[in-house]
DNA sequence: GACATTCCATACTGCCCGGTATGCACTCGG
DNA sequence: CCGAGTGCATACCGGGCAGTATGGAATGTC
């Protein structure tokens, strides 16, 4: 690779980046392109020869968060052996996203949005939820057999345990408060809770 | 009451209502004040006689659904004499605005992406769904009397039940094969177990 | 029955911002 | 060393839409 091909792509990746610090603070639309251009350090005439459209750059700047997260993710958990005690960790550094990380409920809340009424967007989100539910399912399974958790159905359980995380996610929007060290401990119970549940009863109608 | 008085309230009354099925069909920024007008069958001059700005339409609208799902809310519950049925019936209700009133899903997730760049729909929001909060425990807390429900805080509780709930929402969105009724009943299983939980294990480090 | 006020229509303004057209320096292969 | 394409900057356009200015008919008031 040529010296001007590789600083065109550290060109490229500097957009992307700051794009997502921007549209992280702001919201897609309170962000203009040629904001995100300065952002960078170049023009809109660049931003244009990188991307074709706004929501190509929203789409690149989504990836970005997508690949970030799994690495953050991995990391946290990387250093433990023990299946629960990686499965806690997961859980805590979930936790302290939703709860701390503003940045992150800021975009998300914007993908959201744009997703109800932006097919692609929701593909997008569905396939890096997907695997993020995989990866969980993984852990259970993991813990369920070194016989430290317990559920009928590590799926069900790690989707009830996914919906109550965005939920939580929600009311640390909300309700600010929520953002200490002593409520991120509640939280992570309330979630492993969700794996250390009897069978359920059967459904009333 | 004059009748040019009654007329004039009937037609804010159109405007809010045509705008929050605008707004939860499209999006805030994608209806324009001509369209709300329009839809209401008068103009933007009339509008902005009734309103000052497109943000007051907005809080107009977000008060129109809260009072709207509170009423529905209460209708659901309203034949119920028994308290543990009563819970049931106010989950199932809230179950099914979740999986299957895609409009809902639209303007609440407006409200919240709106909500995080603007303090007053926040405010908004959040008194809401304090009285929400209120009126779950005060169901719980009856169901608990009678002996048919247990949980060691009713708040907690509560609160995690409806972070669930606002997950499955999410799900709703980007999982529409959720939207029948057998996954309705396994969504208001996953909320109920929420309420008959043995207290949970000592916080680990 | 003048006159004010209410309630609404018409027409217009101005800004923001996504997208485009074009020029230009640089480098890279032949 | 020279064309060709790359990687950007500059300048401009135009559409969409919130907000305004103004007129006018109906209603209510004295």
């Amino acid at each position: 690779m040529t010296q001007s091909e590789q600083e065109s792509l550290a060109t490229r990746d500097r957009l992307v980046a700051g794009a997502f610090r921007l549209f992280a603070r702001k919201g897609f639309r309170r962000v203009s392109l040629d904001e995100i251009a300065a952002e960078a350090g170049v023009t809109k005439g660049s931003l244009y020869w990188h991307f074709r459209s706004k929501q190509e750059v929203i789409k690149a700047a989504s990836g970005y968060y997508y690949r970030t997260y799994q690495r953050r993710m991995n990391a946290a958990i990387a250093s433990a052996r023990d299946p629960y005690d990686r499965l806690v960790r997961a859980l805590r550094f979930a936790v302290r996203t939703c709860l701390l990380d503003e940045p992150n409920r800021v975009f998300t809340m914007e993908v959201f949005t744009h997703a109800v009424h932006h097919e692609e967007t929701r593909a997008g989100w569905r396939q890096f939820y997907d695997s993020v539910r995989e990866f969980y399912v993984g852990l259970v399974e993991a813990a369920i057999v070194s016989d430290e958790v317990f559920t009928p159905s590590p799926r069900d359980a790690v989707n009830t345990m996914l919906a109550t995380m965005e939920g939580i996610k929600l009311r640390a929007l909300f309700e600010p408060e929520l953002c200490s060290s002593r409520e991120e401990g509640r939280m992570l119970q309330s979630l492993l809770a969700v794996f250390t549940r009897t069978p359920e009863p059967v459904a009333q109608t």
